[in-house]
DNA sequence: CTATGAAAATTTTTT
DNA sequence: ATTTTCATAG
């Protein structure tokens, strides 16, 4: 068997209208020259000329050297808001146009999909187009999937492999544990993806990974699992995110010619967003930047280890540390001159991030200092929905005084929080974007519509065929497909294939023959389209002569008529595609939809996703312990897992270039039970001298005083000052005016009940505490058909009592479950 | 095989 | 609380 590419002409997507060849010597493979005005021959111009190019105008000492300094490695250590996607962008722009490489000859990585279009959007605004010639700009997975296109048959793939995302991962991973006769629900699919993901994100194969690891999934069977897994994808010709990193790396490890290839190939590697890299791409990465010795490294990071937020996806911030021992006679450059940012902003935000160890250690600064800029701003509120209510209306009022919406967002630790934002904002006819949520192409009549286009560009990915069988209904359930999916196991066909044999044969019922002899017949013959129909018009047709869309139009449900919407979006975002292959390879990789610029409109995000953006006004709700710092992220890593929160404090303030609002909620309702919350530690971590609180009046501002917190936290007896909070000296302010019928009605200010915190039955006000505590044995101190009342939801009666959590009919608000610590006695 | 209702899980963050 | 999954009956 030869190997296809050996005499195919090796970098075949060279542009011809490409310029001159570049100064220092071209690689062979480039072909010739063509006169004309593209990139090379501006740099000529530019530099006969012997003008500084007006691209390098504006920087700062620091960015023109970050951008200069092309030979040899480079580490750019650059803050937030330090402009440092400008270097990058001008450093590659200035690449280009002194000639030292084709846009083909660079290897720009970035993290995600959007980081990549923005980058390749603001290199053409600098040389003027053509970044058309920058195949190799992109995220870590997309550029493996594009070696692994050209050599993954080294690998035992065909080219056309399919990308499976996580839910086809989690469908093929829990038919194997059946098959192992093990039960599903003791082994969950879900949790062994996972930990296959981090195998891989480390670069551990099945025979790499640690014994402790292999024995804690499936009585021991773990690395067995792995094993059956990576045949089974390998006989589904498919691979998962993982493999996009693992395959190029064992690519290049076998075949050391090919490496030398691309060595010669890749003049200059540039790496986004360093500090976020994993042990896999650290290791594709040094692979392809470390050259023999002798030759240049031209290679240049740049990263902030103060905003390294994905630890948890297997990031190592060691990457970033280690990069000067890696690359000797790295240069490091910190860029420090903030420009995006107020003096507060940056002052609280660097005041907080001084709380981690282990830093590398970067002072911000700015030298613009507005006597008129706002402070940090911090609110509280009782409970999450007057936290949606009271940011609602602070958006309203800037809205009034002209500031776009478009210039604020609202960032969340995560996101069940964006719900309520929703609501808020429907009622309130507010427009919003939410970014990063349910994944538009992670819907269901997405994900199915999906699928039969993948059947019928790649007739063996069995699992879109699993997925639409029986989509819409066509008897053929459960009985049909086991024995479709046995028979073409036995054979080792895919199961298209095992159900056109098996209709032949009298295995199944006449009516399941039936149903099955049609749906090959379309497939049959929406293949033969594939080639020569438009391929939205192809998947007009799919989706109608399968009976899907009818499937949706028959549907009555709340859902369906926006189903159908969606799938029309769904063809529409196909015409920008040249044909069915190149839509469907996007969409595997990029599962966001582009959004509308047009519409005037707030963003909601988790801070996770808000990384690298900017916004004139930014809301930070949600500062409460256990949500942020998440629970989750303390008890999993400890200190280190704290770091990351606070890193992730500091991503979120310094989005904003005016204001910033934090919140907190003293009341915050999880898994449907409300729960009381302590403001988050973070809060006391921010500078009295650039942080305010907001809405306080004068005879409370003793609280803001570095100390909100540290009476709270410190305290040996915690009841005693749970709430020397602003949200509960704010109700004390409002006790007087409160009445049991005006709450949550007006303004804002539902606070008003909790008013006799410290005169009150203790019963009331310190519920968080006796929560934790009557969980245990405690006896419940109400009975059955006890009058109670809620502040929430008014008076009712108790219907149910299990432990500390009671089912109450309420007189207005319907029955409902609540912890007793939230109740009295009517 | 499907429809119905009950039980269970969900809620960190993403390519 | 809501959504998804599972079990049972039709």
């Amino acid at each position: 068997m030869s190997n296809s590419f050996d005499d195919m002409p090796f970098f075949d997507e060279e542009p011809g209208e490409m310029a001159r060849k570049p100064q220092p010597p071209a690689a062979p493979a480039e072909r010739a020259p063509v006169a004309g005005g593209g990139i090379a021959a501006r740099a000529m111009a530019a530099r006969d000329g012997g003008k500084r190019p007006d691209y390098l105008a504006g920087l700062n000492p620091e960015q023109t050297e970050a951008v200069e300094t092309l030979e040899g490695p480079v580490l750019v250590l650059a803050g937030a808001g330090t402009g440092k996607t400008r270097v990058l962008t001008t450093r590659i722009a200035h690449i280009l146009n002194t000639g030292r490489a084709f846009p083909s000859q660079i290897l720009a990585v970035t993290f995600t999909n959007k980081a990549a279009r923005e980058m390749k959007e603001r290199i053409a605004l600098l040389v003027g187009g053509a970044v058309e010639g920058m195949p190799w700009l992109g995220t870590f997975h997309s550029i493996g999937v594009k070696l692994l296109r050209r050599h993954g048959e080294l690998v035992g793939l065909r080219s056309d492999f399919t990308i499976l995302d996580t839910d086809d991962v989690v469908r093929l991973i829990k038919q194997l544990i059946q098959a192992e006769g093990l039960d599903d629900k003791r082994w969950p699919a879900k949790q062994f993806a996972g930990m296959i993901d981090t195998w891989k994100n480390k670069g551990l194969g099945p025979a790499d990974i640690p014994e402790g690891d292999a024995r804690a999934f499936a009585n021991g069977r773990g690395r067995d699992l792995y094993v059956a897994y990576q045949a089974r994808l390998s006989t589904l010709n498919a691979c998962d995110f993982g493999d996009l990193l693992i395959h190029p790396i064992a690519i290049f490890r076998k075949n050391p010619d090919l490496l030398k290839e691309y060595h010669g190939r890749f003049r200059y590697i540039l790496v986004d967003e360093y500090q976020d890299t994993n042990t896999a791409q650290y290791m594709w990465l040094r692979l392809l930047a470390q050259r023999p010795k002798g030759e240049l490294q031209n290679v240049c990071c740049v990263g902030d280890d103060d905003q390294s937020i994905y630890g948890w996806r297997g990031a190592e911030v060691d990457n970033i540390l280690r990069f000067e021992k890696d690359f000797p006679g790295a240069k490091v450059i910190k860029l420090e001159r903030n420009y995006r940012s107020t003096e507060h902003i940056l002052g609280a935000a660097a005041h907080l991030i001084a709380h981690n160890e282990g830093r590398l250690g970067k002072t911000l600064f700015t030298d613009r200092s507005d006597p008129d800029d706002a402070k940090v701003q911090v609110h509280a509120s009782w409970d999450s929905e007057e936290e949606a209510r009271a940011i609602g209306e602070e958006i309203e009022q800037l809205q009034r005084g002209k500031h776009l919406l478009n210039d604020m967002a609202i960032l969340v630790r995560a996101s069940f929080q964006m719900r309520e934002f929703e609501d808020r904002f429907v009622t309130l006819g507010l427009n919003y974007r939410v970014i990063g949520g349910p994944r538009f192409y992670e819907r269901l009549e997405i994900r199915d519509a999906m699928a039969y286009f993948r059947l019928v560009a790649q007739a063996s990915d069995d699992l879109a065929f699993e997925r639409i069988i029986n989509t819409p209904k066509r008897g053929l359930g459960d009985t049909t497909v086991r024995a479709l999916h046995d028979y073409a196991r036995a054979r080792d066909i895919p199961m298209l294939a095992a159900a056109a044999d098996i209709i032949e044969t009298d295995e199944l019922k006449p009516k399941a023959r039936k149903a099955l002899f049609d749906v090959i017949q379309s497939f049959r013959r929406w293949q033969e389209l594939l080639e020569n129909t438009p391929h939205t018009e192809l998947a007009e047709q799919i989706l109608e002569e399968s009976g899907y869309t009818d499937m949706w139009k028959n549907d009555k449900s709340a859902e369906a008529p926006g189903r159908l919407e969606n799938l029309k979006e769904l063809i529409r975002s196909m015409e920008s595609f040249e044909s069915m292959r190149g839509f469907l390879e996007h969409v595997s990789l990029v599962m966001d939809a582009e959004t509308n610029e047009n519409l005037d409109a707030v963003s909601i995000m988790t801070l996770h996703s808000a990384k690298g953006l900017e916004f004139d006004t930014i809301f930070l709700p949600g500062w409460e312990e256990g949500l942020f710092p998440h629970q989750r992220s303390l008890d999993e890593s400890g200190r280190a897992g704290l770091e990351e929160e606070r890193r992730l404090a500091y991503v979120g303030i310094t989005r904003a270039k005016h204001r910033c609002h934090i919140w907190f909620v003293s009341n915050r309702r999880i898994h449907g039970l409300w729960q009381s919350t302590l403001p988050s530690r973070f809060l006391d971590e921010l500078p009295v001298t650039h942080v305010e609180v907001a809405e306080m009046e004068q005879s409370y501002g003793g609280y803001g005083r570095g100390g909100y917190g540290q009476s709270r936290f410190d305290k040996a007896e915690p009841f005693a000052n749970s709430y020397s909070t602003p949200g509960w000296k704010r109700a004390q302010a409002n006790k007087t005016d409160a009445t049991r019928d005006n709450w949550g009605t007006r303004s804002g200010h539902a606070v008003e009940r909790i008013g006799y915190g410290e005169s009150g039955p203790k019963g009331r006000t310190i519920e968080g505490e006796l929560v934790a505590k009557s969980t245990s044995t405690e006896p419940s101190r109400f009975t059955l058909g006890d009058r109670v009342f809620h502040l929430k939801f008014g008076n009712g009666n108790i219907t149910g009592i299990e432990g500390n959590k009671l089912t109450i009919e309420f007189d207005r608000a319907g029955q409902k479950r609540v912890l007793d610590g939230f109740v009295e006695r009517a």
